[in-house]
Formats: C-alpha cells, structure tokens, sequence
RNA sequence: GGGGAGAUACCAGAGCGGUCAAAUGGGGCAGACUGUAAAUCUGUUGGCGAAGCCUUCGGAGGUUCGAAUCCUCCUCUCCCCA
C-alpha cells in the first residue's frame, strides 16, 4: 500500500491523504468498522459500502484463527472472498487479546499461549506464526502482533512490555520479508508504538517504530481506560516522531469527539468497536449528540432518528419505532443501530476531509466536538 | 346445593411467629461499554433519608413481648362433585 499526503491543515496537525491498496483507494481521515469474526455484527457486507461508506473494515487474527480456521480461509482465496467485502481490509493481530483476554493467556518472550474462549483449546501465538496467520487471512493491512498492556501500568511493566513488543516487532518484520501473499497482492506490515502513558517510553517507541519504514504506523495501548487528556498528550507526542509521509493509526478509538480531537494531532485511521457494540446497547450517536434510545423520553418522539443522518435508516425511522424495537428485544433494533452508527461516524470522518481540504477544520472541529459529546 | 384450594410489591411467585420492606423470575427505570470472550454486563424498582424512621402481604377484629405467617368473621377468586 501507499499513502499521500494530499493536504496539511495549518490550525491544527491534522491531514487529508489518500492510501492505495490492491483491493482499492481509501481517503483519510478514515473510520474502519471492526467485524472481529469476518463480519461488522449486525450489518450485511453490501450495506457497509452503500449505506456506511466504509472503505475498508477489520478483521481478527486470534477470532478468524479459531474460526473457521486458516484452512477455510484459505480454500475461500482470503478474507475478502471469503466474506464477499472486495475491498479493503485490515487484520489485528491478537495483540488486543493479549489484554483483552489476560486472565486466559500465558505471555513469555517467545509468545503468547492462549486459551480459546470457544472450547478452552490452547495456542500458540508467536511473531511469526501471527505473520504466518495474517498472511493467510490475506488482509492488504497487517498488524504487527504486540502486547497492548493496561490501564493504569507500572513503569517497570510498561517499559518490560515495550521492550518486548519492540523484540517481537523485529520477528515479525523478519519473517513478513521471508513470506509472501498467498492470494498475489499486495500486504503491508503495520508496527505499533506502546509505552502505556510514559513520555519517555512512548517517544523511545515511536522513535524505535519510525525508523522501520513501515507503510504505516499505529499507536496502541491507549483508550483502555486511561483519561481522555492522557490519551491525547500521548497521541501528540508519537505523531511528532512518527514520520509525516506515512500513514498514522490510533488503534481502538474511539467516541466521536475522539476521532475528531485525533484527527486533530494528524491521526490518519481509526477503529473503535464502539459504533457497534454500543449501538447494539441503544447508544446512537448523532450530529447533535448522543441518544440513549432505550430512556423512556424517546417513546412517543415520532420525529426521525438523526434528521441530517447519512443513510436511509436516519429518516426512514423514527426514534419511538426504534426504541420499541429495542425494549421489544428485536434484532432490528440493534441492525438499525449499528447501520445508522456506522454510516455515522463515516460521515463524520469525510466531513473532517472535506473541511480539512478546505481549510475550516479547526473552527468546525471545535463546534462538533461540543455537539457530538452532548447527551441528548 | 356439597366438598376443597387460595387471596403477598407492576406481573408471576416463594415465604408459613421474630434474622421480612418481604427470595426468585419477568416487566419497568437508569447506567456502563473505546485494536469485540458482549444482541453483553451492572444498579435500582413502598416513602423520606447518613445511620434510621414511617406506612405495607384481600378487608375488619383478635391472640402474642412480637404476625405476611396463628384464630374469628367478611369479601372475592379458582377447582371438583351434584
């Protein structure tokens, strides 16, 4: 893949660029819908890129490993056959499950032994089996596999842990150059600046990341608890050393005022499981704020769900019919929530393109930010 | 007409002399969720409040230091036999 800069904001650090990859072009600022298991839960492929927007979509190492297996994986051509999404795709690497699953897994220098949480069945995740892996599944974006530690994080932990990362990052790199697609096109390899909410440790990784050349480069191990004031403090600080002609990923974020405010620092791609998983809660988010659609004070509101939404759900709908979807526990609810979410935070992102292009950025962003976080 | 069972908080339904403002479900109300072990999880659901106090278990009386729990009558439901 290949990134372009196309335009640097001069009020902020944020940017508009352009990636390339085999499977097609995706215009940044960008959102990419997390579909774990090889599908964004709750919403058809088709309507992702007509409805949402989307330009490219995640996957998961760790969950596609379990199942259905590399083997079907592979037999399908890749992921993107396999799933019918003929575009885009991003694979992480299970270094979120390190975390996310840290009461099931051992962690040693070599790897990681997980304990599937399907049938409590061990495996081994080594740098260079998670290329191995990654290849197969055949995403145009893979992750390198890291160790995503907590929030809080001692020092001594944090800077043992990115040491490690660091080790496993040149394991990684090692055998991605050894291998190749399977399936004839193009992958890239993705590193990951860690160093929990340490100065020092995350311009030592960022610096240790940035001389790799890398297509791109993420910054993980943030938005796992930590404040929101942190979290930013750090992403300035790696995209200050992360070079500015290649592509920068803020994993797992995040709210929309955190996009916005990332993109902001000169963040290029996110993720963030919560258009998704929270819609399915009942959480809407919206240009004028975020809508909890279970409460009791939607229950006769026949107006739209987000007049000025994006996608065909937002008008065809109205708030009262989906908050008695969701008490009535029909799966509509939820495929309503996570479509108009997702088509959402697309729009959003594009909007921040457009206004990036157009130099009025920073002033929109200030305004958005206050609209997007209010509770309505 | 005869015999039997029962009436408990929004609903269903435990409790059968004190540790009961009353289990458990459901429903209601609210909250959480940030590289998805999540269509999940948590709190709350008589009234005010910090402890605590006040009014509750069909209705009215009674027994007892103490009753949702025991007794009497009343009202109402359901079942069986004629």
């Amino acid at each position: 893949m290949k990134f372009t800069l196309e335009k640097k904001d001069t009020a902020s650090s944020a940017r508009a660029g352009t990636i390339k990859t085999d499977h097609g072009e995706i215009k940044t600022p960008i959102f990419m819908p997390v579909g774990t298991v090889g599908s964004v839960k709750a919403v058809h492929i088709p309507h992702l890129s007509s409805d949402v927007q989307a330009q490219i979509i995640l996957g998961n190492t760790y969950h596609l490993y379990l199942r259905p297996g590399l083997d079907i994986i592979k037999q399908a051509g890749g992921i993107q056959k396999f799933n019918g999404w003929n575009r885009p795709m991003l694979t992480d690497s299970g270094g979120y499950q390190v975390y996310s699953l840290s009461g099931t897994r051992k962690l040693k220098e070599e790897g990681v032994t997980f304990q599937s949480h399907i049938d409590g069945s061990r495996h081994e995740f080594t740098p260079e089996r998670v290329m191995d892996i990654e290849r197969t599944i055949g995403a145009d974006i893979m992750m390198a596999f890291d160790e995503c530690t907590p929030y809080p994080c001692d020092y001594e932990y944090a800077k043992n842990s990115l040491d490690l990362t660091h080790r496993w990052l040149d394991r990684c790199i090692t055998r991605f150059e050894e291998t190749e697609c399977p399936y004839g096109y193009e992958q890239s390899l993705f590193p990951i600046v860690q160093g929990s909410t340490y100065r020092d440790l995350r311009i030592k990784s960022a610096e240790y990341i940035a001389q790799k050349g890398a297509d791109g480069n993420a910054i993980g191990g943030l938005s796992v608890g930590e404040p929101h004031e942190m979290m930013y403090e750090m992403a300035e600080l790696c995209c200050g050393i992360l070079p500015s002609d290649k592509a920068r990923y803020l994993m797992g974020v995040g709210t929309p005022a955190n996009i916005l405010e990332s993109i902001a620092l000169g963040i290029d791609m996110f993720d963030c499981v919560m258009p998704t998983r929270n819609g399915r809660n009942g959480m809407i988010f919206t240009s004028e704020g975020i809508i909890n659609i279970k409460n009791n004070k939607w229950k006769d509101d026949f107006s739209p769900i987000d007049p000025n939404g994006p996608s065909f759900v937002d008008s065809f709908y109205t708030r009262a019919y989906l908050r008695h979807l969701f008490a009535a526990g029909e799966i509509l609810g939820p495929m309503i929530a996570s479509l108009h979410n997702l088509a959402f935070y697309l729009w959003l992102v594009g909007e921040a393109r457009n206004k990036i292009l157009d130099g009025t950025f920073s002033s929109w962003k200030d305004q958005m930010v206050k609209k997007v976080a209010t509770r309505l």
